[in-house]
DNA sequence: TTTATATGTTAATAAATTGTTAAGTGTTAT
DNA sequence: ATAACACTTAACAATTTATTAACATATAAA
């Protein structure tokens, strides 16, 4: 898998080296632009999975160029994060306003840094967008590890939740025994009769509506 | 009100007198060393406001320095700015891994220099702005170091409270053990039941309402 | 209908995870 | 020097979760 793109947009070169460092040591590819305009330039060309903006720049700041964005349907749906001064306390507001995700305040401590770009960055990465999956009376979101059934809070055991989350990334898609194995049991080797059981709990908490078996193949969640 | 207090540590003379010259100009309080222990010395008897550390010294280097600051109860939360030549990038990795606040590359340009201070040192005077987070009875200082529960300050070792502080710096989302311990235990590995103690000892202060253990995975802090 | 096969269910057991205490070590304050 | 505190860990207890065996039931094919 290729790695995630982070584009920088800030007028302060030190920054811009100091942020790359910490962001590539940590895996990622690294865009930079020292400018707003150029930033929204390269934003339309690499497409980035995150932008981490400085507000305070000359010529567009970083709320203007995450408005433009915002306003650009190829890269509406891009992550954005603020970097602010912590005196800039407008920026909580406009920055959010105009549509930011997070942000983080200097001077910038890079273990903070990763920790917030990963933290963002991994709410997007399990399934299409966020980690959290809506469907009817059922949302689940992995981050939170919370299971709301017709707004109830259900416990779900680690196993019975990864299953369920995993059949719930693709509503009415069967998945076979062999691929929910692989895919919830990375290395240990289990009996068919385990997931059964698994799938009996679960549907003793949400009921079987949902949770259905195809005979010969596997389960799929339905909607 | 008194003046802010300077303490500069370098090896060089010329750069010590370039920089108080510069300073006690600009209005602050300037204390001088020129190697890093007799540096530790005067930032532990006058416990300065920003210490500006050389990164190359002999014998106790800035970063050695700075380590030994933020292992210092009295002194964690003094700023610290380094200076760099600009071919030490190692400084920009290791000097932040050891908790630099920022930092400024040689030759130092006076205008500079006089600004980033200035802007350092006036972050931490509205600094009760952004590092403050507070969830219902609850409200937790990271630059004062102050827990507030119910009206009342409840006093948290360091370990204790940055895992609280970090825990609700996203309250919530379930931190596994693996992201606390990389993100409190910045370079000792420790085992599993260590945290555990931790997550003890803050229940023991706060009730365990708001701490939740998530099996198989790790703990949140929850509203 | 009967048979073969797949899935459902239950309860017992194993495995994994977390909670707790107390003790050891080091550090800081008096 | 002594006491108080902070941090970590070992050892074990308590709890929860995961797996399996054994059997029941359902389903599709013959």
């Amino acid at each position: 898998m290729s790695n995630k793109i982070i584009l920088l947009v800030d007028d302060e070169k030190d920054i811009l080296e100091f942020l790359s460092y910490n962001l590539e040591k940590e895996g990622y590819d690294v865009v930079t632009a020292n400018n707003g305009i150029i930033g929204l330039e390269l934003a339309i060309k690499y497409k980035p999975d995150l932008i981490i903006l400085d507000v305070m720049m000359p010529e567009m700041d970083g709320i203007e160029v995450c408005e433009k964005i915002r306003n650009t349907s190829d890269l509406q749906h891009i992550l954005i994060l603020f970097l602010t001064a912590r005196s800039e306390e407008y920026s909580e507001l406009a920055g959010f306003g105009a549509g930011a995700d997070d942000y983080i305040t200097k001077p910038i401590k890079p273990k903070l840094l990763i920790s917030r770009v990963n933290a963002i960055l991994k709410r997007t990465r399990n399934a299409d967008s966020t980690s959290v999956i809506k469907i009817e009376n059922i949302s689940i979101d992995k981050d939170k590890h919370i299971l709301v059934y017709d707004n109830k809070e259900i416990h779900l055991a680690r196993k019975e939740f990864n299953l369920l989350y995993y059949l719930m990334t693709f509503p009415g898609k069967v998945f076979t025994r062999e691929e929910i194995i692989s895919n919830i049991w990375k290395d240990a080797f289990v009996g068919d009769r385990t997931i059964d059981v698994h799938i009996r709990k679960i549907r003793e908490k949400i009921g079987s509506h949902h949770i259905k078996t195809i005979k010969g193949i596997g389960y799929k969640f339905d909607i």
